[in-house]
This record gives structure tokens, C-alpha cells and sequence, in this order.
RNA sequence: GGCGCCGUACCCAAGUGGUAAGGGGGAGGUCUGCAAAACCUUUAUGCACCGGUUCGAAUCCGGUCGGCGCCUCCA
């Protein structure tokens, strides 16, 4: 399958090509644990879900690498403002070491009930603390670094090329034009390596190092954890948008200094998610979880069926109306789905991997649109567009229908066969009973005529949460959801 | 102040030179005792606005207005 992805590197739609064959190596910027995720951060979960699925779709073993920054790190490179850790574990009373436990727990729960596959590797920044000490070393013997203030700081003058991604002309940026100016930065893009000192009295995570007890800054602890998993070169790293300028950039710096080679071939980034306010953010109080729209009765895939309607690098508008018609659209679906299930008669195909076998020249074409937009730089809103298609066709019969959803939906994750047969169960056996009895007495009334019997019945039932169908052959019945 | 992105119907949103995907919602219809569901039809001569390039522009160029992001921990 062909593939092309916008790189930020160059701005521009590349083909894929990676570095071993058949494999791709890929990084993604995991989460800081000192709180929920919202559901804007989850967003750029989806995005990379969605990318690693589209790449083992076409084929490929992905090695896909994720850390979860539980190291509190200072509110900026300047030594100031609180820890994010520990003003977390001073407002709950817990340690800073629980508090990471606690979140990331919370996060991989999120994760899973969004169907996101887990990396293959989910790496700690407080497990790789002698790692980040290390390539700060070898940062230092190459002379990439200074001593200041008791903290290590990187020299971006020794790399001539920083801030190329971002497209930072350095002479015109202002530093300083909304914080103060570490003073002890020779340059003002410089950023810390290493911190000893900290203006926090009680700083809990402190580690021995060459420079002294303390801990590292910020961008290490990517650097030097994609290095030790995926080698000093790989395929892909991605991330949220607002990590271009300055956290990609330093990894950059950092990573390239050290190794004196091109680091990451392809780096994709996340738009936000934006409501009405502007982005979502954690420092306004409340903000929007994923429980959050399960307590309002929102599936967790609905959120997913939202965010595959639009594409990963178009701001996405969020409000409550959205994401009902994004619900409303998942149930049709999954309705659909379970009729094509019932007229199926057939389903042997559905084991097979090679689907191509059973399928006619129109699914085959219909398929071939639908790996040509997902290959297209993950057009996902265009994949769904294939997917009503198939649905919706005259001429394919529910059977190969049913194939084509299945194959497709390894890309889409939503589960469609699983939930639309999971659908059709219905409720539990006690309620079963009472359900038919009074359907039962329902088409004895309807028999004789007593409709305001017969009605009165469907407003039971409706009140039970129980939407009835009559058809041809009958009534059916299913739990409304 | 610098950099970047965006403005498409009631809502969400694709499309980046060849005459507006898809979903939700609305409307009409078929079916029905009536509903619901399902199914069918329909819903932007139009893509913020003004100029320009072109045989042809939502798509390219210039300008105006409006929104958003990054430059500070941030997805």
C-alpha cells in the first residue's frame, strides 16, 4: 500500500520509507502524570493510534515507543514557577510518587476503553534516570555544555543548525517577551540538561549525578529513552503540535549533538482539539475528561468516531452538539452492521485474512479508495466516507459487506462487528422474560383491535429503556442505548 | 513583536487548479391502526470579503476582516 505523511521537517507530503525493511520505529510523546488527561490530550493518542494502525495495516511491525514523564518538572527551563508533581501531591496530600502511579494508571485506562493498541513499550522517565545522565555526558565531552547556577545547561550556539524544524529565525525571536530571562542562560534558548538547585524546599525526586543531587530537565528524557529503544536513528516521532517549537527542537538539538548524526526521519504532529474558549487547558479548573462524557452517557468510542471525522492536522472544533451527531452517526452504524449480521448467512470469510478472495470488483474498487485515502497522509474523514459507501451500496450483498466493515475497521478501531452483535444480545435473561410477556400481550391487544392497550404497553417499554420495531414478521425488541 | 494555521450549508467536517466527500440535524415520502425503526428523496450555482492570474479557482497570488495555535509546563 502506498503511503505518504507530511513531515514537519520540511513541511511537505513524503513518501514512506523506512529505515529497515518492514519495520518502523516509532516515538511518541506520552503523557506528564500529574493529573487526568483531558480529552484535547487524548485526541493526539488517537492521532498516533490511528497512525500505527494504518502502518500495520499496510503491513508493517511496528515498534512503537511511548514515555510517561513522572518526573515533576518546573514550569519552565528558568528555575521558576512550581513543580507540577509536587503542587499536585501538596493539593491531594499524596506522595509525588503516588500521584504518578495513580494518573498513569488513570491514563491507560483511558487509553483502552478509547481502543488505543498500547506501545510496545511504555517507558518511565524515573526508570532512565542513569540514561539522561549518560547522554549528558556525552553531550559534555563534545563541549554542547555549560555549568551555571548549578544547573547544566545545552549550547545551542554549538549546533549550528537548532530550530531548523521549527523555521525559528533566531535573531527575531523575542526572548523574554513573556517570562523573565534565566540569567544564567549564555544564549536564551538555551535549556537546562540537569538541575541541582531548585527554589522548592521540598523537592522529593532527587537523583546523585556527576553534576550533583538533583534532576533532569524536560527534553532529556525523550532523547535518551527513543535512543536506548529504538537506536540512535528511527522512523517516526510524533506528537502534539505545541511541541514543535521548543521541546522537538531541543530533542533535536540534544539528540543530534550527541550522536553527530540525522536523528528522526518523519515527524508528525496533533492539532488540537478547541472549543469554544480556545484550546483545552488543565489550569482553568475544570476541564473535560473522559469520564467526564461517560458520566453524560457518551460511549468512549463515540469520542473516537468523533475525532476519525476529522483530519489529525485540522484543529477540531469540540462541543456537546458535535459529538451526538458523532454518537448519533456510531449507532446508525452499529445498527447497520447488525442487520447485515442477521441477513448474513454465510460468514467462513470473515476468519480470513485475505478478504480479497471473497469479494466482488466493486468491494475490491471500494477497498482500493479506502487504502488509497487512509495511505494519503491518514485521511480518516475520507475512509469513513468509503465506509457509508459500502453500507449503504445496492449491490453488495450483507456477506461481503460485513468483510469489507471488518477489514476497514482494523483501521477505524471501533469495534463495529464486536458491538453490533454484542447489540442484537439484548438484555439480561429476567428482564428478557418480562419483556416478551408484555410483548406478547401487546400483539394479543393489537389483534383485537385495543390500541390504547397496545400503545400503553409501548410506553412501558419505553419507559424500561426498551425500543420496540414492528415488522413484517413480527415485533423486535432491543435495550435503547 | 516573531512564526504558523484556519475561515466550506443549521452543526461537525473532507476536498488544495477541472466544476462542492461523508456524518449529524431538518424537510418530504414509502411502510404503519398510530408511532418508532428502516428505506427512499431532498437540504451550499456556493466555499469570509475585495481584487488579480488562468480556458477554468474553494483550491494559486495580493490585500482586507475575523478566529486559533506556538513563541512559557502544555497533546
Amino acid at each position: 500500500m502506498q503511503m505518504t505523511l507530511y513531515n514537519t521537517f520540511d513541511r511537505t507530503l513524503e513518501e514512506f520509507e523506512t529505515l529497515e525493511e518492514q519495520v518502523v520505529s516509532m516515538y511518541a510523546c506520552g503523557p506528564t502524570v500529574y493529573n487526568y488527561a483531558h480529552i484535547g490530550n487524548l485526541r493526539t493518542y488517537l492521532f498516533e493510534d490511528f497512525l500505527r494502525r494504518v502502518l500495520e495495516y499496510s503491513g508493517f511491525r511496528v515498534k512503537h515507543v511511548m514515555n510517561i514523564t513522572d518526573v515533576g518538572h518546573l514550569t519552565g527551563d528558568n528555575d521558576e514557577g512550581e513543580d507540577k508533581m509536587v503542587k499536585s501531591s501538596r493539593e491531594s496530600g499524596k506522595s509525588v510518587w503516588e500521584i504518578a502511579g495513580f494518573y498513569t494508571d488513570a491514563f491507560f485506562r483511558d487509553t483502552k476503553k478509547l481502543n488505543i493498541i498500547p506501545p510496545t513499550v511504555a517507558c518511565k522517565a524515573t526508570d532512565h534516570i542513569q540514561d539522561m545522565i549518560k547522554l549528558i555526558q556525552r553531550l559534555e565531552e563534545k563541549g554542547h555544555t555549560y555549568t551555571a547556577g548549578g544547573n547544566v545547561y545545552f549550547s545551542i550556539d554549538t549546533f549550528p543548525d537548532y530550530g531548523k524544524m521549527a523555521g525559528l529565525r533566531l535573531e527575531e525571536l523575542q526572548s523574554g517577551a513573556r517570562i523573565e530571562v534565566d540569567t544564567n542562560k549564555r544564549n536564551p534558548k538555551d535549556f537546562a540538561l540537569w538541575f541541582t538547585r531548585s527554589k522548592f524546599e521540598n523537592q522529593a525526586m532527587v537523583w546523585d549525578s556527576p553534576w550533583g543531587k538533583g534532576y533532569p530537565g524536560w527534553h532529556i528524557e525523550c532523547s535518551a529513552m527513543s535512543m536506548k529503544y529504538l537506536g540512535e536513528q528511527f522512523d517516526i516521532h510524533c506528537g502534539g503540535t505545541d511541541h514543535i517549537n521548543v521541546h522537538h527542537t531541543n530533542e533535536i538539538a540534544q539528540s543530534e549533538a550527541a550522536t553527530g548524526k540525522p536523528w528522526v526521519k518523519y515527524w508528525l504532529h496533533g492539532e488540537f482539539l478547541i472549543d469554544d474558549s480556545g484550546k483545552m487547558s488543565k489550569s482553568k479548573g475544570e476541564f473535560l475528561t473522559l469520564s467526564l462524557l461517560e458520566e453524560k452517557g457518551y460511549d468512549p468510542l463515540d469520542y473516537r468516531y468523533f475525532c476519525l471525522g476529522a483530519h489529525y492536522r485540522s484543529q477540531l472544533q469540540f462541543s456537546f452538539d458535535a459529538l451526538d451527531s458523532a454518537r448519533n452517526a456510531r449507532l446508525n452504524l452499529l445498527e447497520r452492521v447488525s442487520d447485515f449480521l442477521m441477513q448474513s448467512e454465510d460468514r467462513s470469510g470473515l476468519q480470513d485474512q485475505d478478504i480479497r478472495k471473497y469479494i466482488s470488483e466493486k468491494g475490491k474498487s471500494l477497498l482500493a479508495r479506502f487504502q488509497e485515502y487512509i495511505g494519503r497522509d491518514l485521511n480518516m474523514p475520507r475512509g469513513l466516507s468509503v465506509l457509508w459507501k459500502v453500507i449503504k451500496d445496492q449491490d453488495l450483498q450483507s456477506d461481503e459487506k460485513l468483510l469489507l466493515i471488518k477489514e476497514m475497521d482494523r483501521v477505524f478501531g471501533l469495534s463495529l462487528l464486536e458491538r453490533a452483535s454484542e447489540e442484537r444480545k439484548g438484555l439480561e435473561p429476567e428482564t428478557d422474560a418480562e419483556v416478551e410477556i408484555l410483548l406478547r400481550e401487546r400483539s394479543e391487544a393489537r389483534s383485537v383491535r385495543d390500541y390504547s392497550r397496545a400503545d400503553e404497553i409501548r410506553d412501558i417499554l419505553q419507559v424500561m429503556g426498551i425500543e420496540i420495531k414492528d415488522t413484517a414478521s413480527g415485533t423486535t425488541w432491543r435495550k435503547k442505548v
